[in-house]
RNA sequence: GGGCGGUUAGCUCAGCUGGCUAGAGCGCCUGCCUUACAAGCAGGAGGUCGCCUGUUCGAGUCAGGCACCGCCCACCA
């Protein structure tokens, strides 16, 4: 680490200094703590498991960059932290993809055979399991990876079939013949959060059906071939044109069934002819309607998406196909009134795409109103907070509308159900039943099953392991808003079901990143960014960074700038450091050693910045804490602070022991403050400072907090002042014409700059031992003016204009300043600080038009 | 159909419990290769805060309505 070394490096290169970073942290054990003493008072977050087959997306990304902060932050406070990691076997999508791979060479899991096929996903597993660790060590997520949990470890699984006996034993989890939503695509069912609604056309039929009496009735469909499944035909109660109907019998069209004409009050006597088919074996309402009246459940369409035996002619048909057969048959007998284009929505698999097929099914399921009721306790009494705010509602709502969750699946990737069947008999235990002729359920477990235990059965559940007592409850659970409920809920649930604790104290639900445009970024759309690809160009830190500073309590559109702002940030603190550390003298430790105002100020503001920076972590508040922190870097300390002294820094007589100090114990703090947020550029940079070798890596250090004598009213008062008048006099300086090297006479007769009258005379290049000349022109600044004396080469003319412009500015504000006061409703009735704040705004004014 | 959120400079966003002469980054314009950084420095232009009503001494900030945009939930054939 020589000084020619620094000298050379004028620029941060993030990508020859980040690996060689982050295999230093990999190295140190630093991220796979011991387990010791408990949650209250160690700090762990479980990290939302990727999809095992994943690669890191910008939600990854950024979630990942959260995490870290608090992680960071909060192992640099001292505390024993873990943030807990793995993958999911997450079943429909590793096998879609397996599947997928199968189809490719030629072949398909039906040829293999489940043994086969697993072991082939195991395989799959482990050539592309380990992208997304990879992808998350280059963001520099100080995860624990010496500890990788999957939810098919052996143990995780026998936490799994644990938890599954023991919800069955409770009477929880059972086994139902019940409407389900079947996924032609993946041939399994799956649960009502994997639907989604999708708008098609389609087309209504209007079909005439006979009832006794040779009467008739008009009932309107748009899936003609569920006829083949109708067990009545329903009306409102109140329908005065169906009233005579009610009781009566129809007769189903093509399949000849009698079926009652029934009233409930579910139908909608103004939609299409107010009369309704009832299909319980295929349509969700009429299930629930059928249920209410006793009414037969018929399927004519199988898990094969086609029409079944029990139909016939149609037997065989896909059901598009067997639609065109039915309306055609229908048509030959006169059947149909009317048809009419009719655009609405249809129920689609999230996974497949496929359109969702309602159909009786005979499944596992779980009742969750039970488990619910102390997960709504708990938010609403606060053991889990749910930021922002109105995902808090969100929650609720949905949990005091919670339905039944079917968990079984018809897939072989995953957790076999631990049921087993012989003849009538059923066993549903963690080991398999004594005797022959059993055979196991065929079955796996939704995967967001085990995916609920995962606060717990990653650190040893049911076990009552040190890791289990150091590190559960966790901390903070940080995801993204769609798995809201089909996560997040559910480990809470479990959570408190089984370990009778909130797995976590707080959610935080993140942004999602829309693309530029403000579409959804996918794939398919070709609307996503990758956020590796932007790691390689800007640098990890330049992505935490963006990410962060885009983020916010709702969703926002990704900005390449913010990734640019954060990269100028990593480089802007790599040269200031170079500054300091190439000018400090030689064998200086870091310590605080104020000499001067501006040592004072700088302190001070340290601690402001540090105030800023544990606040905005408290809140979940990201964005401004990255926005704050470069604020400090660019605004305070390289604009103001590190110029300031670079007089003292340069002057080779003076003693420099105490201002290098002092400049080193800043940058430590700084290096400190920002650590958590841009961790590569922190830590190499730390690794040049004097005695860092012996202090170990930044990434462990043991941060104080803030201190509070460090606060220094006076300074930030003075200070600010000076850097006010500054300002004032460069943007004079410059709106008349002045080289910016050339140094002007002039008389500084204001108030206030004792200390830093040699400071504001450099930066303004101003000759304050200029005589006692008449001034030429003047220049208000805080406190007074400074005046221009004669022999400046400035453009009068446009001094002239300026002074008029800003008169009339100030003129225009004294104005509205004077027509507030003698408004008499303001000065009764607003709060007396504001009145004075106003007076003294006003005398401000006034005297900067007599300074001007 | 219900719920939630948004609409502030050319772009992306800040503006907490009402007191703002409305900010930042990027972009743009002007001037500077000033011995940490030209991926830099200094200065500057640019907004009737979506629209309408109201509450208030005072509204970007609160209330009601409207208009777009986005998201979530929901079983209308």
């Amino acid at each position: 680490m020589s000084h020619d070394e620094l000298e050379s490096r004028k620029r941060f290169e993030p990508a020859e200094i980040e690996p060689r970073i982050s295999q230093r942290w990999l190295d140190s054990g630093l991220f796979s703590p011991e387990p010791a003493g408990t949650a209250a008072d160690n700090y762990s977050i479980a990290v939302p498991p990727p999809n095992v087959t994943g690669s890191l997306h910008m939600g990854h990304a950024l979630n990942g960059a959260i995490q870290d902060v608090l992680i960071r932050y909060h192992r640099m406070r001292g505390l024993r932290t873990r943030w807990i990691f793995g993958t999911d076997h997450a079943g429909i999508a590793t096998q879609t993809k397996v599947e997928q791979a199968l189809a490719a060479d030629g072949t398909s899991k039906e040829e293999l055979g489940r043994e086969d096929f697993v072991a082939r996903v195991w395989e799959w597993r482990r050539e592309h399991g380990s992208t997304i660790r990879r992808q998350f060590e280059r963001l520099g997520a100080s995860l624990d990876y010496r500890d990788e949990r999957f939810t098919l470890d052996d143990a995780y699984v026998a936490a799994v079939l644990r938890v599954f006996v023991a919800l069955h034993e409770k009477g929880l989890i059972y086994r139902d013949r019940y409407l389900v939503n079947w996924d032609p695509g993946s041939r399994s069912a799956i649960s009502d959060l994997e639907v989604v609604q999708q708008e098609v056309d389609d087309v209504l039929y209007h079909v005439r059906y006979d009832v006794e009496g040779g009467r008739s009735v008009v009932v309107a469909t748009v899936r003609p071939e569920t006829i083949l499944a109708d067990t009545a035909v329903a009306v409102h109660p109140d329908d005065e044109r169906y009233r005579e109907l009610v009781g009566a019998t129809a007769t189903i069209p093509l399949v000849e069934r009698r079926a009652p004409v029934i009233a409930d009050a579910y139908v909608q006597p103004e939609f299409g002819t107010g009369a309704l088919k009832i299909t319980p074996g295929h349509d969700p309402n009429d299930f629930d309607i059928g249920r209410r009246h006793g009414l037969e459940e018929i399927s004519v369409i199988g898990e094969d998406g086609r029409m079944n035996e029990a139909t016939g002619d149609f037997a065989g048909l896909p059901a598009l196909e067997a639609r065109e057969r039915v309306v055609a048959a229908l048509e030959a007998e006169g059947r149909i009134v009317a048809r009419e284009p009719y655009r609405h929505e249809v129920p689609v698999s999230h996974r497949s795409g496929e359109r969702i097929e309602p159909l009786i099914s005979l499944q596992w399921f779980m009742a969750m109103d039970r488990l619910a009721e102390p997960a709504i306790a708990a938010v609403r009494d606060g053991r889990v907070r749910i930021h922002p705010e109105p995902q808090r509602k969100v929650y609720l709502e949905w949990m005091e509308n919670i339905r039944p969750w079917c968990i079984s699946r018809q897939l072989w990737w995953g957790h076999q159900l631990p049921v087993w069947y012989r003849g009538e008999e059923t066993h549903v235990g963690t080991e398999p039943p004594e005797g022959d002729g059993w055979t196991r359920d065929p079955d796996v477990l939704d995967t967001w099953f085990s995916s609920a235990l995962w606060p717990f059965a990653t650190l040893g559940w049911p076990h009552m392991t040190p890791a289990l007592r150091a590190f559960y409850p966790t901390d903070v659970l940080s995801t993204a808003r769609d798995i809201l409920f089909l996560w997040v809920a559910r480990m809470i649930m479990m959570g408190l079901e089984f370990l009778g604790q909130v797995p976590f104290h707080d959610v935080y639900v993140h942004s999602v990143i829309q693309a530029p445009d403000g579409r959804r970024m996918s794939k398919s759309l070709g609307t996503g960014i990758d956020p590796v690809d932007e790691i390689e160009r800007h640098g990890a830190d330049a992505v935490r960074f963006g990410l962060l500073a885009m983020s916010s309590g709702q969703d926002v559109r990704y900005s390449a700038n913010k990734i640019e702002q954060g990269q100028q940030l990593a480089n802007k603190l790599w040269n200031a450091s170079r500054f300091a550390l190439l000018g400090v003298a030689e064998g200086v430790e870091p310590a605080p050693r104020p000499e001067t105002l501006e040592d004072r100020w700088i302190l001070s503001r340290v601690q402001r910045a540090k105030r800023m920076m544990a606040d905005c972590i408290a809140e979940f508040d990201f964005s401004h804490a990255a926005l704050g922190l470069y604020d400090f870097v660019y605004g305070e300390l390289c604009d103001w602070y590190l110029e300031m002294v670079k007089p003292r820094l340069y002057d080779e007589g003076a003693d420099r022991e105490a201002l290098s100090a002092h400049l080193l114990f800043v940058l430590t703090e700084t290096l400190e403050l920002a650590h958590p947020v841009i961790p590569f550029v922190t830590e190499e940079i730390w690794s040049y400072l004097p005695g860092a070798p012996e202090r170990g890596l930044l990434a462990g250090r043991a941060v104080e907090g803030l201190e509070p004598t460090w606060i220094d009213d006076d300074a930030e008062e003075r200070v600010g002042r000076a850097i006010e008048a500054v300002r004032a006099l460069r943007g004079w300086r410059d709106g008349v014409g002045l080289q910016p090297g050339q140094a002007v006479p002039a008389r500084l007769s204001a108030e206030g700059y004792d200390e830093m009258r040699e400071q504001v005379a450099r930066f303004a290049r101003l000759d304050l031992d200029a005589g006692d000349a008449e001034p030429v022109a003047s220049v208000p600044i805080p406190g007074g003016a400074v005046e221009i004396l004669p022999g400046g080469a400035f453009d009068p003319g446009a001094a002239d204009a300026r002074r008029e412009r800003r008169r009339a500015e100030i003129e225009a504000e004294i104005a509205r300043s004077e027509g507030k006061l003698a408004n008499q409703g303001f000065v009764a009735k607003a709060p007396e600080p504001v009145v004075d704040a106003e007076r003294a705004k006003l005398a401000r004014l006034r005297s900067e038009l007599d300074a001007a």
